[in-house]
DNA sequence: GGTTTGCCGATTGTCGACAATTTCCTTGAC
DNA sequence: GTCAAGGAAATTGTCGACAATCGGCAAACC
């Protein structure tokens, strides 16, 4: 209850919201796999664990059903979503569709900083592929491509709506526990997105964009379900 | 996970908690405009005026949030949203994507029951265009189309997302005041949508959609921008 | 033996109170 | 008269407590 006695230097600043924070922890937690799917999250435990009431992590629970990582049933309370194959599917068509319509706008309407930063995001993706990063930070590094082509849309529905369902791809591919044989290899395949992009070649961007995220969403759905047969 | 065997006539109670019934008095309240646009939505206030605390009228509030109708500010609390021109005619196109997208999908693996619902839909949209009904309803059954045709994608991030941003629409639409000239003539919009989809042919479907689409956004922005020009 | 019924512990639903923060009004200096 | 500093009032943030509800277990019944 005390979390701000006199630091004499000069701390971040908690300005976060004690909501924000454990929602954040508790989505890292998911995420990680240190709880596993269908898990009970009991609000009583967590705020006990934490030190804080149960308002804030009824709130942050909130928050992270909206991302569609706890489900919530009246009465019952939360529980670590588990997703099945289908809905893992269902989601990757999602992302081609809206993905596909903000990579139309980027094009038609410029591309502006977007460009750059794509670049960039790629030489990045590029750098955490090598050995000494771990597997978050690849997938956090992937996602953060599509999600800088839903922000430079000109749209925020789209990126709005990229953010509400990125968690749930995440989720999932952290839990199959690889994303492909190499990173490195991760990286090359959102290149021919960017290129015809940058040539301002919508039909192949699109194309190339509807491949990439379709041979993902075949090697993700497959992972997954070998693992739904074999657990563990 | 069968909730429809042993039904002799006993609907399952409407076991609707407090925040849900909070939640719907509020929606109402700002969509018909008893509570207008930028105005605080004091947690304590509705509290007392409701006869609850403040921790359901908070959650509701929350609920409000993911659909766009208010907007929370830490540390200042709940404002009713107020919409400019341009996320009206944003959010008229990420429509657009999503019901192309799901139209896409309806005919391309059989509308199923769909085909009966959306024409029974066009009726109902008929039925309330006469007088006597007032434009809430008329506006509810345009919406209810346009959610069935994203209900029967058979992927449901797409209804999830449709009904995410329907209230926007809708409140958008109530604030204006007036839909079309005559709700007669909106009835008969849609038409043209349904009748390429019972007939399949995609192409034709999602031109009438995006025809539809463009042209109620068209209508609905430049009202909505001389509304803002001379207010009242 | 198998089903129903009533209790019991545990968890969520709601509440009122207090602490922290913001907002607004007053006050005073220039 | 203007503006800044300060404080009072109102509002949100968080808390602990109590009531309502759920799932499971054991006793009672056929």
């Amino acid at each position: 209850m005390d979390p701000k006695q006199d630091n004499d230097g000069f701390q971040p600043l908690d300005r976060e919201g004690l909501v924000q924070r454990v929602a954040r922890l508790l989505s890292k937690a998911i995420v990680t796999g240190q709880l596993s799917q269908g898990e009970r999250l009991s609000e009583s435990v967590v705020a006990r664990q934490l030190g804080v009431s149960r308002a804030p992590v009824r709130e942050a629970a909130r928050l992270l059903e909206n991302s569609g990582l706890v489900t919530y049933l009246p009465n019952r309370g939360f529980f670590v979503r588990s997703i099945t194959a289908r809905e893992l599917a269902d989601l990757y068509e999602f992302r081609l569709v809206i993905e596909t319509a903000a990579v139309r706008r980027l094009i038609r309407d410029g591309m502006g900083e977007s460009g750059p930063r794509l670049v960039q995001q790629i030489e990045e993706m590029r750098r955490v592929a090598g050995p000494g990063f771990d597997m978050l930070t690849q997938v956090e590094a992937d996602m953060e491509f599509h999600r800088l082509i839903c922000a430079g849309s000109g749209n925020p529905k789209f990126l709005a709506t990229f953010d509400q369902i990125a968690m749930e791809s995440e989720l999932t591919i952290m839990m199959i526990g690889r994303l492909y044989d190499d990173a490195q290899k991760l990286a090359d395949t959102h290149q021919p997105i960017l290129d015809a992009m940058l040539r301002h070649d919508e039909p192949e961007a699109v194309e190339a964009l509807r491949y990439h995220i379709e041979v993902a969403r075949d090697l993700v759905v497959e992972q997954f379900r070998n693992m739904e047969e074999k657990p563990d």
